[in-house]
DNA sequence: TTTGTGTTGGGACAAATGTCCTTTTATAAA
DNA sequence: TTTATAAAAGGACATTTGTCCCAACACAAA
């Protein structure tokens, strides 16, 4: 729900810390769009800390939720291999730190620092392997079903995240979502 | 819909007449599963010809279908640096024929060919970046619009394709995908 | 204070989708 | 040929979810 990668976190934290390397920190604050869709950028991120959500919006302005994205995710890589502009947009949900590496020095450590290719790697066949059962429940499952999954993965997560974008991770109505929600309370009430 | 790498497959054709990699040649007949849901495997294929279709079952026998691989498509790959068994099942639904690489010898080419290196992160990358407007699609928009969206993306799709996996690719019941197809013939006739 | 604006919550109804069941057809096995 | 078996198609009904509203509340800006 809210995906971290504490491996790659400390490792950049030893690479930005140790030499120079081109990778530079910024902030950003909540609601603040680090990456807008169909843009292309330079620099591939790495979250220091904070927390963001990554969306893709359609021509009819429904937003779909890909992931919510904590300490150590990666974002605006897929674009270096893809060649494409940026498929999603990243918004800001708490105060955000991240760090910030230019394709060029990406490419250079990518290529040169055989831990630092093999974390990427990995970042990147973690992301594949968690939207899999997630897609596969989302579709296979009624809103309650998903709903019970996400509080038991992530019981916090209404302090965190607002229920419209809840909804919009579910790939739900608000409607939908309060509608459940309230089910489930009158069911446990008796 | 049905993903292929004709980049990644011209590399590995490559590498299997050059010399000794270590890479092999397998056939598979429809219906065979080249991998099982939950089980560990020492190999990382790549479909030389053919096509499967990697699905996802749960508790309930509901089959989720990711993916339909054509050639020069990569799986069991994830599982390398996951080093979790397999998340999903493939099987051949056409002819198969696929080239098999143990992890060894693919770790090794991962280290020492930059190539392939290169190739294989941009397949991790396609993977990923096809996905996310295909998840989130199929979550924003009902059923008719799916078929249609297939339709023009990939129109001999019925020809190859069972209706029931068309079904469990969109995440419907055969019945809901039946309805909806009658339904856009009638309107086509009036 | 008043005036917005966003978030939360829900009523009433419409539309989409699922469940269960039956039939037909094609194709393979005996 | 007969017999199974799987795929395709659809009727009838139940359930889920969406759409279109409206109302309450919090909170910030004027």
């Amino acid at each position: 729900m809210i995906r971290t990668n504490p491996e790659l976190l400390t490792y950049i934290n030893e690479l930005y810390n140790k030499k120079n390397n081109g990778i530079t920190e910024e902030k950003h604050n909540p609601k603040q769009r680090v990456i807008e869709q169909n843009k292309r950028y330079n620099w591939v991120y790495i979250i220091k800390k904070g927390i963001t959500k990554c969306y893709l919006s359609d021509e009819n302005g429904k937003d779909f939720i890909q992931e919510f994205l904590g300490e150590g995710m990666e974002f605006g890589e897929i674009e270096v291999f893809s060649g494409n502009p940026s498929f999603c947009c990243i918004e800001a949900i708490t105060e955000l730190v991240v760090y910030k590496i230019s394709y060029i020095d990406f490419n250079t450590l990518l290529e040169n620092d055989k831990k630092f290719n093999r974390l990427v790697i990995k970042a990147m066949a973690a992301k594949i392997s968690y939207k899999a059962p997630r897609h596969s429940y989302q579709q296979s499952y009624p809103i309650e079903d998903n709903i019970l999954r996400l509080q038991q993965l992530f019981p916090k997560l209404t302090e965190v995240i607002s229920k419209s974008d809840i909804a919009n991770y579910l790939g739900v109505t608000l409607r939908s979502l309060n509608r459940t929600l309230n089910q489930l309370k009158h069911r446990n009430e008796n």
